[in-house]
DNA sequence: CTTGTATTTAACCAATAGGTTATTTAACTT
DNA sequence: AAGTTAAATAACCTATTGGTTAAATACAAG
């Protein structure tokens, strides 16, 4: 429950570029100069994107050679999902609740 | 799967402020005064958070007299919530190989 | 119809974000 | 050692964000 970490991860998700590269590395590992590539802008905006998305814990670099290699890092995610999961209990909750009231004032036999 | 609203929704989920207003809200619908009572920032503040959050669709006001009333909505969370739950199974994926890679490489039979 | 109350909107300000180009760093190649 | 390549960092610019206080709006009540 790192709270701390939420401001970080949710603000990452939502930028779309950011968004995208987290798509990208869902299929698997990649170089900074592969996950640019399908990208118009520059390269030091994707490595700042990138840096966001690691400070986010959100995913992981480690150098090979020349090129840095980039993988996602379930950590992070994990938390920003762990929030939303908590609070879908409460909304889920509710629509429960509303749909059993439904059934009340308009139960099948009627 | 309305990918527009997911910068929206993920970003009014990245602040702490606003995060609070929902989970006081997942406790039930309340009042601009009654959310706003708890915080140290000032009304208009409060406002323009919860103006942020009706935008992305994850919460709705509606007057009642000279209040008004806010309350959850589910769908925006909703959209939020499918985009990792969505990537949420590459990555427990990944996990996943990872778990048989290393019950293979030292099985219980060790 | 004036006064009070709840809330939003307007105008403003400092800090942050996302982009750019130019420069630096670090590793590989010759 | 010099040059090339991959990527990060620096310096800069503009737009957005989150806060403020002051003013406007809309309903409620005397």
């Amino acid at each position: 429950m790192v709270m701390e970490n939420l401001d970080a991860a949710y603000a990452a998700l939502a930028d779309p570029t950011r968004r995208a590269i987290l798509a990208r590395l869902a299929l698997g590992e990649a170089t900074v100069g592969e996950i640019a590539e399908p990208f118009l802008i520059s390269g030091p905006a994707i490595s700042r994107h990138l840096k966001v998305l690691e400070e986010a814990q959100l995913i992981a670099r480690t150098r090979r050679g020349q090129q840095f290699v980039c993988r996602l890092n379930p950590e992070g995610l994990k938390s920003a999902q762990e929030w939303l999961d908590h609070y879908r209990a409460f909304w889920t909750g509710t629509f429960g609740r509303l749909e059993s009231h439904l059934k009340k004032q308009e139960p099948d036999h009627g």
